[in-house]
DNA sequence: TCTGGTATAATTGTATACAATAATACGAAG
DNA sequence: CTTCGTATTATTGTATACAATTATACCAGA
């Protein structure tokens, strides 16, 4: 049961969306929505519709010439990091003051899940577990606002978490500062939930910068 | 030369974006594509590019049974005012460290045009000032992403604002404010260009909340 | 009256044909 | 050799027909 009913639109919005920040598709090449067609499978409709939205990210630029490519750059990876520290530590902030019980109980379950898979060393299920604890922190916040404007930054650095988790030592720092973020949480420190996922952000983004 | 090459889509976007904010289509309402076709006298796929590319925003909701209105709540409005107060500030911060000495020229003659149009009590031209001198912060901010980020919460907003500056006591005030904000920039102090902004952003808040 | 199912209608999803526009190649003039 | 204009091509923009899906109305049965 993976797969929701999604429309075409939206399967090649999320595989294009997928592809550019992968890096397939590198920043500078141009397509074409034919040229998709074929490749996918479908007509130009959904082309067209995910590569409108894709360019209202500006993910892609569109033009007479095609869909060039703009994907993310090191200014722009520069930029979301300082935006997210921001608002990374609204969402802990918010979620410290609104978290139901129930909520905490499920935090402190997807930590403890986290903790096991990185005494494993799988790579894997950490960045499993890592984005389930965002999810659930943003869950907790309760803000769509906030949701709608924080996902697509946070999907913009997933290529480079990836590369993140898979360093055994920030993984286990990762986990540290998740704990903390946390334990404010469970006791509703708003001030001290804020503060503690904000150095969570800086220390990810200087470990990104540092790999370059 | 007002009009620039705008496709119908983009037009249909702008149009239905405003008449979902000003409150003409308010919060429920359920449209349909065939509807807005005669309504606007165009085919199905443009509408259907501006619904989709609305219900991105959260600003409609689509299901087999329409588009539905969504629109801004007052929890909207509240978590808006959070988010900007935090990113204007940084975009005030950037405006500090990167602004040009001609932006800087630019912002003061704005300033001085916002300051006469104030004093002839001219809300519609306050207004037009107002959006312009955040749009040159933005400019002199020279972050894409950060531009994208707020662009669409400022749009959010505009409707509240709009009001508040109709308001002489807040439009005076509103004035005080930017000139703090400027003259930090035009000095190139950061901290203190985002520590106005703050308190911008906040004033403007209670302002809108207080109406209520 | 309520419930369930089925037929109907309304609405969106998709494909495709055609129009408009932008990019390119090419040749002629200087 | 360069430049400018023009013809051609490639690409997106728009409209429309049709398919699939979803919502609704209606009726039968309990």
């Amino acid at each position: 049961m993976e797969h929701k009913n999604l429309s075409l639109a939206d399967q090649v919005f999320e595989r294009l969306e997928g592809d550019i920040l992968s890096g397939k598709y590198p920043r500078g090449q141009v397509l074409t929505e034919l040229a998709l067609c074929t490749d996918m499978g479908v007509s130009r409709t959904p082309i067209r519709e995910a590569a409108h939205r894709l360019a209202q990210e500006h993910l892609v630029e569109l033009s007479g010439k095609g869909i060039t490519v703009l994907g993310v750059t090191e200014k722009d990876l520069d930029d979301i990091y300082d935006i997210r520290m921001r608002l990374e530590g609204m969402a802990a902030a918010l979620a410290a003051e609104n978290a139901t019980d129930a909520q905490i109980e499920a935090m402190r379950e997807a930590l403890d899940l986290q903790e096991f898979y990185e005494g494993k060393k799988d790579p894997e299920h950490i960045r499993f577990m890592d984005s389930r604890f965002h999810d659930m922190l943003y869950a907790a916040a309760d803000s769509i606002v906030l949701y709608d404007t924080l996902m697509p930054l946070h999907k913009k650095t997933q290529k480079f978490r990836k590369a993140s988790v898979e360093n055994q030592s920030r993984a286990a720092a990762s986990l540290l500062e998740h704990r903390a973020i946390f334990e404010a949480i469970a006791v509703h420190d708003a001030a001290a939930a804020e503060e503690a996922m904000k150095k969570h952000v800086i220390n990810a983004k200087n470990h990104i910068i540092k790999r370059k």
